[in-house]
DNA sequence: ACCTGAACACCGTTCAAGT
DNA sequence: ACCTGAACACCGTTCAAGT
């Protein structure tokens, strides 16, 4: 890329990342053009599509998302792992109002700028929901698909300003429905034997 | 209203609820009132927005969630009764794709011509929730917001192609962490007293 | 009273023409 | 190579003019 346009793609991406983050996820092209001082066909050369320019907003974000599932993996208890990666996960995509949506839709279209990384953040996730249910603190009839559906579902309360404040709590509520009690489920398995 | 008025209600109406069916409450008001064989502007003096159209459409659906609500009150447990409405809740909401985020947006906004509809609904939600409560059978950190929330976010599932087919299991999931076991709730009320 | 075409200010897409 | 104005087909809003 010559040395302008790489300084065009940099200064068009910082603009997009105001403008979206105040506006959504369905902020005008046009309108980020122009507070970028660049024609709107310019920016739809370096970023063709919607999905490729918060693809390019996102990336930092979720790379970290996927650096931290790997350092939780053996820093912190299966459990603590899964509650604060899901945390964080909805803590990113509420950065961007709107954004939850797109990657809900991407994750079952292959031609989504953003499918990749909806694969990748659910893969991560799916990681440490298998490790606690190996543990026996989480429930095993969900996958990550579920998991990914469940903590979207989250982040989409966190779009709409009437429920925003409820978020938090409500994803104590949607945890304690994934998460049990490894006690109860040590009695389930070894207590009790002629229960079936 | 004029009988050719009211006709040319009646007939809009009804092309408009085919339209929004296949493609969803942001169906081009346009082209609803192309397909209907009307002006643009005749449809908008009809249903002067896009809430007012979706408001007409969704109004037997919710009032039929009403009269369920009163009917289960006294007819099934409470348990039942709260799993059973919120079920055709999520059901109706997505009988129109893309409905819960304008429900979800107009429960906090007077202006919408959905206010009323979504306060109404939100109402039987908390009625049904309370009784659950009172019975011991709802865990009781949670009030008819927090199911409205809960609620919604699963009928937006729904409205995801690629997550629709997980909306049935994930109801169950976020119900398990509604309900409470009435044998430890009584537990806790009963047992350990000296436990604070 | 009720209806409607037309003008308006937007949107994203596309491409020929400029530097 | 990279950029851009302009044309295009859309959108919802508004209103003067028709029946």
């Amino acid at each position: 890329m010559r040395a302008d346009a790489r300084k065009n793609h940099d200064h068009v991406l910082a603009v997009a990342g105001a403008v979206i983050a105040e506006q959504g996820a369905e902020a005008s092209m046009r309108d980020i053009a122009r507070r970028a001082d660049v024609g709107l066909a310019t920016l739809l050369r370096h970023f063709p599509t919607r999905e490729a320019l918060l693809e390019a907003l996102l990336r930092t974000g979720f790379d970290e998302l996927t650096v931290k599932a790997d350092a939780l993996e053996t820093s912190s208890s299966p459990e603590d792992a899964l509650v604060s990666w899901l945390r964080d996960f909805v803590a990113c995509a509420d950065n961007y109002r709107g954004v939850v949506a797109l990657m809900m839709s991407a994750i079952g279209d292959k031609q989504s700028a953003l499918h990749a990384s909806c694969v990748t953040m659910r893969a991560a996730g799916t990681r440490l929901l298998a490790r606690a249910q190996a543990e026996g603190v989480a429930r095993t009839d969900i996958d990550g698909t579920d998991l990914f559906a469940l903590a979207g579902s989250l982040a989409w309360l966190g779009d709409q300003p009437s429920l925003a404040p409820r978020v938090d709590h409500l994803f104590g509520v949607v945890m304690s429905a994934i998460l049990t009690d490894p006690a109860s489920a040590d009695a389930r398995t070894t207590a009790a034997p002629g229960n079936r």
